[in-house]
DNA sequence: ATCGATCATGCAATATTATTGCACGATCGA
DNA sequence: TCGATCGTGCAATAATATTGCATGATCGAT
C-alpha cells in the first residue's frame, strides 16, 4: 500500500552497500540501482551519496525513512480497524503467516496454527521456519504475520520502531547427559556441578554458543569447549556417546534412541533462553492476528507446563 | 507514494459507476474494474459491491477512504519537512504546478510565476487553465500544486478534509454599461439602480448566473435576463451594442475597443465573488508552495489595490 | 412484459513498466 | 600498483498493467 521502494532504502541502509541490498531483497543490484534512482527523482530530493564503495543515505534520506516507518505503522494499524468492520464479509482477511525458528516451528507453532483453524474454520495458516534475523525480515516484507523468535544479540533491539516484540516464554536449559553420568538420576542440579565436564556448544560466534557461555560464567566458569554442534540432535549423540555434556532447551525435542537424561537446572534465575514474539508495529489490531497471539501465549504455557509436569515425575 | 488505486476508488465512490470513474481517470472500465478487484483481494476486504447497474462502496471499502486521506495528508506534510531539510540539494523539488479558472490564469497566475521563478532561480512554474471542478480534481491526481478558483456551489465544500482551501481575494463586481448610458459617468452606483435593465447574464444554473441572481435578490430586484453569454468579451459586445447591462468582475480584463464603461458598484457588502487557493491537505508545509500562496495573496492584494487606484480615477 | 440502453466483468492481445545481464569507470585494501 | 568490490547505464528480456471486445445482468420506457 505504501510505496515498497522504502522497503529497499531501508535494507539500503542497514548493509551499506547497493550490492549486498540487491542479494537481501533476491534482486540484482541493477534493479535496486534503479529503483532507488527513480524513488528519489520522484521526490526531488537527494537521499543517497556515495561513500566509499558503498552508498549511504543522507540526511533527508534518513529522516525520509524515519517518517515512513509512521505510515507503515498507522496502515497497519489501519488494516486492523478494516478488518474488524469486515468481520462478516466473505472476502475477509483469513490468511495467517506464523514463521519462527526451528525449535519454535516444531513445538509452538503446529497447535497454534491448529487451534487458529479451528477459531477461524476458512483461514489459511502457514508456517515458515526461519532463523531469527531472516524472521524480521519476513516481517517487513510482509512474507510473515508473527514472528517467533530467541532474543539474541544481533537482532533488532526491543525498542525497534517497526515492530512490536514481547516476551513468549522462559525456555529452561536442561543439562543434557548421558544415562549412566553421575548426575544423570539427581532431579536438578547447578551448573557449576559440570563445572569440569566436556561441553559440547554450538559453533563459537553462534548465539546459542554465546547463551551458554554466559550462562556458564554466570555459575563461574568457563566450559571447556570439546565438540562443537549445530543441531540438537548432534549434540544429543554426542552426549550419547560419552563425549561430554550440553545445555539443551526444554521446548527442543530429542529423538528417540539416544542414551541420555535430560536434568533440569536450578539457580537463581535459572539458565534460560527467551522466546519473543514479534509483529508489524501496528499490526496486532488485525483480528486473527491478535487471535494468534493470544494463542500462542496460551500454547507457550502450556508447554511449559506439561514440560513442568514431566520433568518432575 | 501511497498506493493509487485508493484514488480510484474514491473517484468510483463519488460518481458511483466504473464506467464513469473509468472515463473520468481516462482508463477503461476494464482497467479500473480490474484494479478495484485486485485492491480487495490484496486487503482481503470486501469494499464494493453492486448496487443496481452501478457499484458502491461496503462500508468497509468508506472507511477505507476516510482513513487513506489520513495517510494522503500526513505524507503531503513529511514532503513538506522533506523538502525544508533537503533545501540546498541539487535535486530538490524545483516544479510547481499552479492551476486556475480563466481569469485568474490570465491576471493572477503569472505575475505569480514570475516571482516565484525570481525566488527559486532554478524553479519550473506551470500555469493551467481549468474549470474549478477540474481543478480540484488536477490537485488530488497529482497534476497540480495549487488551485485558484471562484467559491461556488458544486465545489467540495471548505471542510473537505481533502484539501485546504483559503480565501485568496474578495473579486468586486462592476457594472458593465455602454458609454452613453446614463449611469455611465457616475463614479460609483448601488446595484438597485440599475434594476430595470435589460441584463446580460450567464447560462442559467452556472455558477455566475447564480452569483449575479443573488446580488441582485440582495439588492432587491430580479434582473431581466435579456441575453445570455459565456465570456466576459462576449457579454462586453452586447453591452457596447446597447443590448443591455452586465455585472463583471474586477479582475477580468476586456480588450480594448468596446463601447463600455465599468461602474463601481456600492453597497454593503459590496457585490463580489470571492476567490480562493486550494491545495492538498499537508502540502502547505512545501516550502515552494508555502511561498507561491504568499506570493499569490500579495500579487492579489497589488491588483485589487491598482484597479482600486484606476477605478478613483 | 419486452426491448434497448447502460453497466460490470472476464479473457486474450497488446502496450507499458520493471528487471536482468553485462560492460564500464571508480574506490579501496594489500 | 594490482585485483577485488562497488555503483551505474544500456539494450534485451521478463513481468505487469491496460485495452478491446464479447457476455450476462439491471434498469427505464414503451
Amino acid at each position: 500500500m505504501i510505496d515498497q521502494r522504502l522497503q529497499v532504502l531501508r535494507v539500503l541502509a542497514e548493509v551499506g552497500t547497493l550490492t549486498e541490498a540487491a542479494h537481501r531483497l533476491g534482486y540484482t543490484p541493477s534493479a535496486v540501482s534503479h529503483q532507488l534512482r527513480s524513488l528519489s527523482k520522484d521526490l526531488g530530493l537527494t537521499i543517497l551519496e556515495q561513500r566509499g564503495r558503498g552508498l549511504a543515505l543522507t540526511r533527508v534520506g534518513q529522516l525520509l525513512l524515519e517518517r515512513a516507518q509512521e505510515l507503515f505503522t498507522r496502515w497497519e494499524e489501519i488494516r486492523g480497524e478494516l478488518a474488524e468492520a469486515d468481520a462478516g464479509s466473505p472476502m475477509r482477511q483469513r490468511r495467517l503467516r506464523l514463521c519462527g525458528f526451528s525449535t519454535a516451528a516444531a513445538t509452538l507453532l503446529p497447535p497454534t496454527a491448529e487451534k487458529v483453524n479451528e477459531l477461524f474454520p476458512d483461514s489459511h495458516v502457514t508456517i515458515i521456519e526461519a532463523e531469527p534475523e531472516e524472521c524480521f525480515e519476513l516481517l517487513v516484507t510482509e512474507q510473515a504475520d508473527i514472528a517467533v523468535v530467541v532474543a539474541t544479540d544481533p537482532l533488532p533491539p526491543r525498542s525497534d520502531v517497526r515492530f512490536e516484540q514481547n516476551a513468549l516464554v522462559s525456555d529452561r536449559l536442561d543439562l543434557l547427559v548421558r544415562s549412566d553420568h553421575r548426575l544423570a538420576t539427581r532431579s536438578a542440579v547447578s551448573l557449576n556441578e559440570a563445572a569440569e565436564e566436556s561441553w559440547i556448544l554450538d559453533r563459537p560466534g553462534s548465539p546459542y554458543h554465546r547463551l551458554v557461555r554466559t550462562a556458564c560464567a554466570a555459575a563461574g566458569f568457563f566450559p571447556e569447549n570439546a565438540h562443537q554442534s549445530r543441531e540438537w540432535e548432534t549434540g544429543a549423540a554426542l552426549v550419547s556417546a560419552g563425549l561430554g555434556v550440553a545445555l539443551i532447551p526444554r521446548l527442543a525435542r530429542l529423538p528417540e534412541g539416544y542414551d541420555v537424561a535430560r536434568v533440569p537446572l536450578r539457580g537463581d534465575p535459572v539458565p534460560s533462553r527467551k522466546i519473543l514474539t514479534g509483529v508489524r508495529s501496528g499490526s496486532a489490531g488485525q483480528p486473527i492476528i491478535a487471535a494468534a497471539l493470544t494463542i500462542l501465549h496460551e500454547v507457550a504455557a502450556s508447554v511449559a507446563q506439561r514440560d513442568a509436569a514431566a520433568s518432575a515425575e
